[in-house]
DNA sequence: GTGAAAGCGCTAACAA
DNA sequence: TTGTTAGCGCTTTCAC
């Protein structure tokens, strides 16, 4: 390299020095050239917290400006072992219909000097691959709001890589994770529709793989039995529109009608909603009622209003990134589990049984 | 840094060589001093397209598969000048309506070995600081699908960095860009609504600052004078539901009432339909005939089946990754511009103007 | 085909 | 407070 502006002193002298190679951008031997000091007095000037002279760090940042030096986060990563980049999993199918957490967090981050590095996850073998390049780009943390293996975690523990699950977490094993229980809303709810003169529920579940489904499921059923309704029906979607339409189709077969359907995410009940209005001709809530999970944006469209249960997105997406960036910090902290309450939305989608 | 085993031969022999220290990550030295080799051997195992011998390359691999190697892409990209990570730049807002964009991008990047830098920009400030970090973070291109000043993508282009901008551009400057183009589909539709008798129009305009927002409603105006409807009024909204609704309230204020509206997205439409039903009790399509933008899938939905026209989403998105990995590997390529036509979707949300 | 050595741009320990 | 120096983990000539 003819040009390297490393070498101190080269004999040719100044003929050699150009300030900024044509493209090249500067570095901060080429601002330390400039203003005159050592390359080091530029890097304790973008290093907060820094001894350094007020006349210095005029100095430095005058030439600095003028050169656009911006310091580089890659080489800096390199030295201090700190990429400053969070891996985000997300996986599109689920987060299509969720994308307020994504972008929160993303903020989140943002606003503790954090990069989101965006994955999308959809099965077992992409979160492997996944996981992997983020190892590669020597990511800070991981937070998964997708599918990962157990031994995927474990993996990543194994390497030092903090994890905060995002709405999962295993039972068996220490984690660090931010979740919505809505337990006693399904209660509140379940006892509601008994009071309103509902016998026969049914449920129209998630995919079987995925923990937030099945725990909804779980606590929809047992709230059910505790409010003397039984369950005559149960079928599985995929948290789609469609897969609540067809659940609903599925439904019409069962011997024992229900009079009130619990859908495990709000877009299967909007499926579910305008199935039985548009293709089955019944009104909701007058002859069906349907209660459901999430509590997003579309949920509250006058076409659906529907009653649900709301996960506080905001707050759960700011706790995940608080405690990434803790954990960055002290890894080897004790794991915490932060869970928030879901909210009942007193929407329009229930209503008296009918006789 | 006592236990640094890059020393060639030290003094004390053996005795300082610790395979592994305890946490540290292996690298490519770890498994050279593993496998009894070179460590630009090493990197050459690893670097597709290196003239590696076969009895080589598997001496090494094994050493990394023992040691869980991967090389380190960070100083990679320091010393390749390539970070191989890509700004992804999105405004949360308009996003939240259009999420399938991102992930799609996301993967197709991913696909093409590069990673996603994820960045929200809202407004013209965050666009400056997003532009500072992904400069940072010596990122290979930008996938702009947010608000960018002319100032700020000259301010790239001058870094060299590639910028290809999603669905908005600057006429007055090249640059590289993928776009949808619904002309002839709003003149498609303007021409079908004036045969099914409808005279009279109003619009219901996204934010002013958004291009894509101005040129549908150049276009629609252009396209209603054609087919001979009166424009007879025009609110702003701004992109939301909640905006799209109140659109209509605003409308009802005109001194002539349109019979048909056009709303620059889909969301919006879907708040004009909503309050055009529950609030105002007005029939969609059979009192007021609504078409809007950008063919989401929630536009489909049994309660909304919207005629409107979409985008092809999924081939803009592999189009821009395309563009974007051809611009990073020449940089002095000429500009182009990619511009996909728009697709009617044949919904229920036009009838014959009521008499 | 393989190894030695230089150096990407930065931080941090140390010396002055 | 400031400058000198030694690397972070990698790729890439350049010899052999």
């Amino acid at each position: 390299m003819a040009n390297n502006p490393r070498k101190k002193n080269p004999p040719e002298e100044d003929s050699k020095v150009i300030p900024l190679i044509k493209g090249r951008r500067a570095t901060s031997y080429d601002v330390a050239r400039l203003a005159g000091v050592s390359q080091s007095a530029v890097s304790r000037c973008f290093k907060p917290g820094s001894s350094i002279s007020g006349k210095m760090r005029e100095r430095v940042m005058k030439a600095a400006k003028e050169l656009e030096y911006q310091p580089n986060a890659i080489a800096r990563g390199l030295i201090t072992q700190r990429s400053n980049l969070v891996a985000v999993l997300v996986s599109g199918r689920l987060n299509l219909y969720y994308p307020e957490a994504l972008f929160k967090i993303t903020e989140e981050l943002s606003a503790a000097g954090l990069r989101a590095l965006l994955f999308t996850v959809e099965n077992e073998e992409d979160a492997e691959a996944v996981i992997e390049q983020a190892w590669q780009f020597q990511v800070d943390g991981v937070i998964s709001a997708s599918h990962m293996s157990q031994e995927q975690y474990q993996l990543l523990e194994k390497r030092k890589i903090p994890v905060v699950f995002f709405n999962r977490y295993f039972a068996d094993h220490p984690n660090t994770v931010v979740y919505c229980d809505p337990t006693e809303q399904v209660e509140e709810l379940a006892e509601k529709v008994a009071e309103l003169g509902h016998e026969r529920a049914a449920l129209i579940n998630g995919p079987m793989d995925n923990m937030v489904s099945r725990e909804r499921m779980k606590m929809s059923k047992s709230a059910l039995a505790k409010s003397g309704l039984k369950v005559v029906a149960e079928v599985q979607g995929d948290f789609s529109y469609e897969s609540g339409a067809a659940g609903l189709q599925e439904l019409q077969q069962a011997a024992e009608q229900p009079s009130v359907i619990i859908c495990i995410n709000d877009m299967m009940a909007m499926g579910c909603v305008d199935e039985a209005r548009s293709v089955l001709g019944l009104n909701v809530p007058e002859d069906l009622s349907i209660i459901s999970f999430d509590g997003i944006g579309m949920s509250q469209f006058s076409s659906y209003e529907l009653t649900t249960i709301r996960q506080p997105i905001g707050r759960m997406s700011e706790a995940a990134v608080r405690m990434i960036t803790e954990r960055v910090e002290r890894p080897d902290q004790s794991h915490e589990k932060r869970v928030f309450e879901g909210a009942v939305i007193q929407g329009g989608s229930i209503a008296r049984a009918p006789s």
